[in-house]
RNA sequence: GGUCGCGUGGCCGAGUGGUUAGGCAGAGCUCUGCAAAAGCUUGUACGGCGGUUCGAAUCCGUCCGCGACCUCCA
């Protein structure tokens, strides 16, 4: 395709031309979950960003090895110094659990949540704890390179060392070294750290540390950030093209993980960094504590927005109209999560799908004339494609397509000419429709309303249509409003249409 | 306190100084036995105050409000 593709560089804060340091090759690395428990609904935004991202790559004809780790140890809940402990290590021990059933639960109910709403499975999955042996190496290369000390068994990152050397720390996240050091001051001056801005990059275990390997300066376990460096450069390489993640985490986690790439290879590991912000509930961050004035906690599990089951929403939302509220919004936009902006996703998710339905089902036309109609369709297709080569605009190109509904159903109806339209457009048309809705944005038809997928049912069902349709043919109202109202009862909705009567679930 | 970002019509949400974002809701219409569903058409906007410019939602200043990060977080 002959579009320039146009990336925001969160490292250089603008938008760039997107260049591959080899061409027609993506190197992507984004860092994944850390599975010691379900899967927050704001990962899977992240997650379904880059899926997007992903996907549009491939479609530009990149062929794309995406790398998103799981991780599965070192990292932390509270700080080293204050005697913290790894999330996963916690969970073990609170349920009685080896760390490793712990981590195998939740990864396979991350890979659900995944699947469920639809995003593709990254080229390579790597766990942390499969790549101690790297990490250690990666350690042991900046201890030689004089950016790193130990420490009793630990080992630290030299920050103030490493900032006077080379001028990127805090470049990502727009820090100054000199504040974090007086910021950080206070809180820990008991720390075997030269200075409190330094980080771990090997953490010696205590008695009760369960998750410990051995290395040349204790038995211990890796920093947390340390991993994404290690596996990004064995599967990528000392600098590859794209390196993603939350917002969140680009300070301190993607900050220090530049700071050991540096160090140990001496060279910035991603030419582009792209950040995903935030899903807000209601207008504020997630949280699972309860509001005293409601008694309700402002949050929600992917699950929970499956069933319905969770006060924030009235109803349930399907996974294909979660995902396409989320197409709806910039991925570097915070995204207000409310229960009337889903019930409008999902009328607008019908709507696109019934429309390209229609289009689908065009037979083929007789070559027409390349008049307006044809021009403005040409036009509206060419914009989708320039607007998703700017940044992965979803919203625009969605609205590009949005626009072209009404042409389809116009020429379903009738009040456009198919005599107006050349069978490149239209074909062409179709393509748009169907790359972007299924090989782009990942949905699927899941509301097909013509059929429940069981025999029976769908039998049935015909058999009720026809009664209230030989009811209606003798103009008993009664009976044929009885069949109506009931099935309204029973959440099936019976839809009366020019070719006669369909249903759905409501 | 420090750093960064944001404030767009009833709601969600794009916007790359200059011609309609889009979705949902509302209104009108078509279809219909009546509805629903579906389709077509359509009104309402850029936090306040200054400035730059022929022209500002977009750039600059300032004030007000909100959020994120600085501690685990996607």
């Amino acid at each position: 395709m002959n579009i320039d593709l146009v990336i925001h560089n969160t490292l250089s804060n603008k938008k760039e031309k997107f260049e591959p340091i080899e061409d027609g090759y993506v190197g992507m690395y984004v860092c994944g979950p850390t599975v010691y428990s379900d899967v927050h609904l704001g990962n899977c935004r992240t997650f379904v960003s880059f899926d997007i991202i992903y996907r549009y790559l491939k479609y530009l004809g990149y062929k794309v090895r995406y790398v998103r780790n799981i991780t599965d140890v070192g990292h932390l809940e509270g700080d080293v110094d204050t005697g913290a402990e790894d999330k996963i290590s916690k969970k073990a021990r609170l349920e009685k659990l080896e760390p490793m059933e712990v981590v195998q639960q939740y990864t396979v109910g991350f890979h659900d949540i995944m699947r469920i709403l639809n995003t593709e499975a990254p080229s390579i999955e790597p766990r942390a704890t499969g790549h101690i042996i790297e990490q250690i190496e990666m350690v042991q290369a900046i201890i030689d390179n004089g950016f790193a000390y130990e420490k009793n068994g630990s080992v630290y990152f030299d920050t103030i060392k490493f900032a006077k050397d080379k001028d990127v720390y805090g470049q990502l996240s727009g820090r100054i070294l000199e504040d974090l050091m007086v910021e950080t001051r206070e809180l820990n001056n008991q720390s075997e750290k030269n200075n409190p801005a330094d980080f771990a990059i090997w953490i010696k275990a205590d008695e009760s540390h369960i998750m410990r390997w051995n290395s040349p300066w204790s038995v211990g376990f890796p920093g947390w950030h340390l991993e994404c460096s290690a596996m990004s450069t064995k599967y990528l390489g000392k600098t590859f093209d794209i390196h993603g993640g939350g917002n969140d985490l680009k300070f301190p986690h993607h900050e220090n993980e530049i700071a050991q790439n540096f160090g140990a290879c001496g060279c910035q590991p991603a030419n582009y960094w792209l950040h995903t912000n935030m899903l807000l509930m209601n207008g504020k961050k997630m949280s699972k504590s309860i509001d005293p004035e409601t008694g309700v906690s402002n949050s929600i599990t992917p699950q929970e927005l499956f069933t319905g089951n969770n006060p924030n929403i009235s109803k349930a939302f399907s996974p294909m109209v979660i995902r396409f509220f989320m197409l709806q919004s910039h991925y570097r936009s915070t995204l207000d999560l409310t229960d009337a902006a889903l019930v409008a996703a999902e009328k607008g998710y019908r709507r696109l799908m019934e429309a390209n339905k229609v289009l689908q089902n065009f037979a083929a036309i007789e070559n027409g004339a390349a008049g307006d109609l044809d021009k403005e369709i040409n036009l509206l297709i060419d914009k989708t494609h320039s607007e998703m080569s700017h940044d992965f605009n979803t919203p625009m190109a969605m609205a590009r397509l949005f626009e072209l509904v009404p042409k389809v159903n116009g020429l379903k109806e009738g009040h456009l000419s198919f005599s107006d339209l050349t069978t490149d457009t239209l074909d062409r048309l179709k393509q748009v429709f169907s790359d972007y809705i299924y090989t782009i944005f990942g949905l699927k038809d899941e509301l097909d309303s013509a059929s429940s997928g069981n025999s029976s049912m769908d039998g049935l069902m015909q058999l009720v249509i026809e009664l209230r349709q030989g009811a209606r043919e003798n103009k008993d109202w009664p009976t044929s409003d009885k069949i109506r109202d009931t099935l309204a009862e029973l959440e099936i909705q019976l839809k009366d249409g020019k070719e006669g009567t369909s249903w759905s679930k409501i």
